[in-house]
DNA sequence: ACGCGCTTGTGAACGCGCGCACAAAGTCAG
DNA sequence: CTGACTTTGTGCGCGCGTTCACAAGCGCGT
């Protein structure tokens, strides 16, 4: 409650941070908007969306507030309005630049899936260690030793890790050293990096002993 | 603070029900130790043991002391010991049957994946629609049709649905109604199933997606 | 035998996120 | 123009999860 806080009742309160757990569940709404808007859909409930992204709808809206998005009351809101915020909030906009590091079996399944290329993101450049691999075309790209690194990395450049676990903090330390501040690891392991570099990892292993634990709290009931 | 809590003041409080985020870092606590036990490592304290699996160590103990598990105060937790009962509140003493559907790029990655092998968890079955796919010999597996996909499942057995999104719905109500009740998605869609059946999904896009809000932020900071 | 130092286990405070429920705000028909 | 209906935006309480900080416990050296 500071002075000045009737002075402005219309400004779009676009929120200067946005929650973690909203963040996450933007391109969840992305995702079901695109859908939407391909079946022709020109406006959406809070309701309808919520179903379609599988959340709550109370959330749904206390998300798209945090953006400053302004559904209409009665109505709903517009749905290729609310595909642009979503996207640019995600900096979806400018097209951001992917780089895969590690060409093995999970890196050759990541390099021709075409899931992420239909919304700004694509992985731009291959690369691996081994030199048996380089200049090898996969999915229309060539893949380049790791020593290339430097050459591919442009500023925002999000780097992936799909090497062993054994490489994956060199690799990890390669990508950092070439002004990679966002990371996504496959590898099976804890990685070490400066606080202002993102990390994030997927891991199915994980997921995998997650569901078996339920599974066997179920035998056991 | 019921009546008999002086009764058994040395009884091991094993809880009776685990927190879900409790859960999803057991299987972090045990990738470190295995790697502990390999090393020969007898012993470990909750300090070193959680920085080798990247967490506080407060909360590592206040997850440990959820499975009854004890350390020795002024020594730390036995190694072996630990691994045993971290394996076992998993349910990963039992090996657990693995039914994979949806043999393509993905699929074939997982497929010869051998990274949960060694942990009790291992793909049994490759499904798909494909017939000209049937019989095709994968990572020591034969793919099966999709229509033999009651005679594959086990009570406890995990399905993993790695089709294109178009047809995982329809894939996940095939599981359901041969008894899975513990779901793997890697189709980016909202899936829906009945309350008694456990659902994750793995989605990289996404992954992909929150990294670039990050970058993006950092970019007009 | 006994205390010293190390490590566990946990009480307590805090902050975040979730979802209910409702008032405000807008639409649309007549 | 008015009133009824629809849907948004959010205040509020609640429960979960995280972390600090410390007392209790255990081993070891002397
Ligand atoms: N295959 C899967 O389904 C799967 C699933 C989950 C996790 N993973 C993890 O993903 C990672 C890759 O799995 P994979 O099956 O593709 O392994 P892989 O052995 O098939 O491929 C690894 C690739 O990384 C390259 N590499 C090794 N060291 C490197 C270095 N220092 N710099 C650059 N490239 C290097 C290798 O040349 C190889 O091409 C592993 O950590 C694995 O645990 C794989
Ligand atoms: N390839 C990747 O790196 C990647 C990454 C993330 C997510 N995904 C997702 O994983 C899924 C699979 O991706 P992919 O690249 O392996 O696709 P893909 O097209 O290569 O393989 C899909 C397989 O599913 C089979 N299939 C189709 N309908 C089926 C049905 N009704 N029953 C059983 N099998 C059926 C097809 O015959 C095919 O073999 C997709 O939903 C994709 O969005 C893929």
């Amino acid at each position: 409650m500071t002075t000045s806080e009737l002075a402005e009742p219309r400004t779009p309160r676009r929120r200067e941070v946005i929650p973690e757990a909203t963040v996450a569940r933007l391109p969840l709404y992305l995702r079901a908007l695109h859908t939407l808007a391909d079946e022709g859909t020109q406006t959406v409930s809070s309701e309808a969306l919520a179903e379609a992204s599988g959340v709550n709808s109370a959330k749904l809206r206390k998300d798209l507030s945090q953006l400053g998005s302004y559904g209409t009351r009665g109505v709903g809101y517009d749905v290729t309005h609310l595909i642009s915020q979503i996207s640019r909030e995600l900096g979806l906009s400018r097209r951001c630049s992917v780089v895969l590091v590690g060409v093995g079996n999970l890196g050759r399944a990541l390099a021709g899936y075409g899931g992420f290329a239909s919304r700004g993101l694509a992985i731009d450049a291959l690369l691996d260690a081994d030199r048996a691999m380089t200049g090898e075309q996969i999915a229309g790209m060539t893949v380049r030793h790791i020593d290339d690194l430097a050459q591919v990395v442009v500023p925002g450049s999000i780097g992936v890790i799909a090497t062993p676990a054994s490489a994956a903090q060199e690799v990890c330390d390669l990508l950092v050293g070439a002004g990679v501040t966002s990371i996504l690891n496959f590898a099976p392991t804890v990685l070490n990096v400066p606080a202002d570099v993102d990390l994030r990892k997927v891991d199915l292993s994980i997921e995998l002993q997650i569901l078996s634990f339920h599974e066997h709290r179920k035998s056991l009931a």
